[in-house]
DNA sequence: GGTTAGCACTCGGTAAAATCGAGTGCTAAC
DNA sequence: GTTAGCACTCGATTTTACCGAGTGCTAACC
């Protein structure tokens, strides 16, 4: 459904069903034996009963059109990004093996955690699962508000903020304040802060006692270093899954460096998977997402959600010949686990 | 002067002058070419005034001693791990450049936040000072004792247990509980789990109410919940910076996939670290850690501590052809920066 | 008109051959 | 003990030849 919002150019890209099944096998060659597929192996391998010479000729069609390239003169034809994307959008939902299938059921039985360690973990798995380098989001807490707050003295000038948010975040920061305060101070201010922001939003805008006392300027303090976060996307969480695998699934150290590079970067990760979510996309080929450096990159994105809302998403990263079908059924069978997963939580006793 | 404590076997390694500066020529030379080095450019380069030939027979020593290897014959010569090692434990302490000084000094001067964000922050620092791989170590806090709990409810049965620690450690923990509690007896049960828990550490047995009310019940929960935890080495933080380089610095996808395979298990990073810091050594070089999938590499650490104690480590990860000199340097320089910048802020106000 | 067999042609990949030269070990003279 | 001289080794590089998968085109075929 969300498919109708991708590329508007073209008037519905649509081959004659000849076209289609040779670009099809080419691709899966392709995928299979990193290879240029040429007429022949085509004309073999699918159903289609045709010589090796008609292959052709479509396939010289099939490259105008864009959907094949060929490397030099006489040798076979390699699939374009757009070719994989008539693939993908053409393809029939993969079905998982029933090992993987298992291996995910007994994953989700076990887990247990917090939310952290549940996706962390999930990275782990979706990576083992598929042999590919995995890529976990799960979103921050910017509309979460403040369940309770708690400043804790480490000692007379050192303080220690705890906040916990209703989406079950907790975070801490440092609050080092330029004069003493006795516990009793603390605990007071610990009180207030309490009064003050449970409820509120960390955007939201909240009335600071003006006094000059000791407990006021601790909770100004305290305030000031707490919303000073804020515009920090703070909470958005990556986890990495099989990092190490990038290097068996590209060729080429260039490509293996660029790649790991664009993976250290986080905040690029997360708004790369983002763009894509937004596009209401599952799969990015090559240059369909923005980022030139991973140009040979295929990703696979699937969404997860709560209460309709979507809180997260899981992904696998590979090249332009990734084994696109049984991929996205990995990633979606684990983004439906982990959505029930949490779901679950809810209701549970 | 930890350095005593090394491999106990040969009798104090040292050589005459001479092999000294000719094996120092071939390790420097090999570090910069990655080529195995001849006699010719060893008899040219390095001050001593002599012919091609005499270097050639004091190299078949050092090959026979085990300071050098050869590829294959005819091929120049290659340092081996007790090579680097010699070079290694004779090397005058490097100073860094006054670009790299500069960046250290301006990071450290701006840097803040919490402790787990300046090590991260850390490990960047060192991996673009050196564009090698960096390992940040922060150790754990198995001897903090508990400052504060926190028992914060969700909803009726889903409760969030907050603790703070000593050494300024927070960590969360769901509390699911069978049956329904209302605010007041959240709050009870919260204001006895810091009865019973501040100042025990995470080993202490506590005595837990037997009673069967609800209030006695959520203690008991969360404190097992919260004990359940202890024996895994929670609080180890592990950090790396630049896993990128890995690609440009080894050659060999093999060797890349090894080592970044590796570095995704944070246990093993830590074990390791830890094992060298333990040797009271600073450098690790090929086969000396036990690590067989790292033989190829060495691993450059300098603690960090506080108060006389280590509470972490800094280390840089390469090739055993790395810039020693250099690295040590950074590596040494960042750790004193740390040790500095965590021993301050105590007293600081 | 679409399909196909036939065929000349292209061109990357591989293998064999030739060559190069850095570096060695040895020996004999210094 | 040092060094010049020299024959020898052997990996790396270049050259050459060659193979063959695959192409594009054309003419015959259904």
């Amino acid at each position: 459904m969300a498919r109708r919002v991708k590329t508007p150019p073209q008037p519905k890209s649509s081959l004659d069903a000849r076209k289609a099944t040779i670009l099809e096998a080419v691709v899966v060659e392709h995928i299979n034996t990193a290879q240029p597929v040429g007429s022949s192996s085509v004309a073999h391998n699918a159903d289609l009963a045709v010589s090796p010479a008609t292959v052709r000729t479509e396939m010289v069609a099939l490259e105008r059109e864009g959907y094949l390239a060929q490397p030099h003169t006489s040798a076979g034809r390699v699939p374009t990004d757009k070719g994989y994307r008539y693939f993908v959008d053409h393809l029939e939902a993969g079905i998982l093996g029933p090992a993987q299938q298992r291996q995910i059921k007994e994953f989700f039985a076990h887990v247990r955690g917090e939310v952290e360690d549940v996706l962390e973990q999930t990275s782990l798995l979706l990576s083992h699962l598929t042999s590919y380098t995995s890529v976990v989001v799960g979103s921050g807490h910017s509309h979460a508000t403040v369940l309770s707050v708690q400043l804790v003295n480490l000692d007379a000038r050192h303080h220690l903020l705890v906040t916990v948010f209703s989406d079950g975040n907790v975070t801490k920061h440092s609050v080092l304040a330029t004069f003493e305060a006795s516990h009793v101070e603390v605990t007071e201010a610990s009180r207030q802060l309490n009064a003050l922001l449970i409820g509120t939003t960390l955007e939201a805008k909240v009335q600071v006692p003006s006094r000059g006392d000791t407990i006021a300027k601790l909770v100004r303090e305290a305030v000031s270093v707490l919303h000073a976060e804020m515009p920090t996307i703070e909470g958005e969480q990556v986890y990495i899954g099989g990092s190490s695998k990038v290097a068996e699934v590209f060729e080429g150290v260039e490509t293996v460096r660029k790649v790991l590079g664009i993976l250290e970067q986080e905040l690029l990760v997360v708004s790369l998977v983002e763009d894509i979510l937004d596009k209401g996309v599952t799969v990015a080929i090559g240059s369909e997402h923005g980022f030139e450096p991973l140009s040979s990159c295929a990703v696979i994105v699937a969404p997860v959600s709560l209460d309709g809302e979507t809180i997260g998403a899981v992904g696998l990263l590979g090249p332009t010949r990734m084994k696109y079908q049984e991929l996205m059924a990995a990633a979606e069978a684990v983004s439906k686990h982990l959505t029930t997963h949490f779901g679950g939580e809810n209701d549970r006793g």
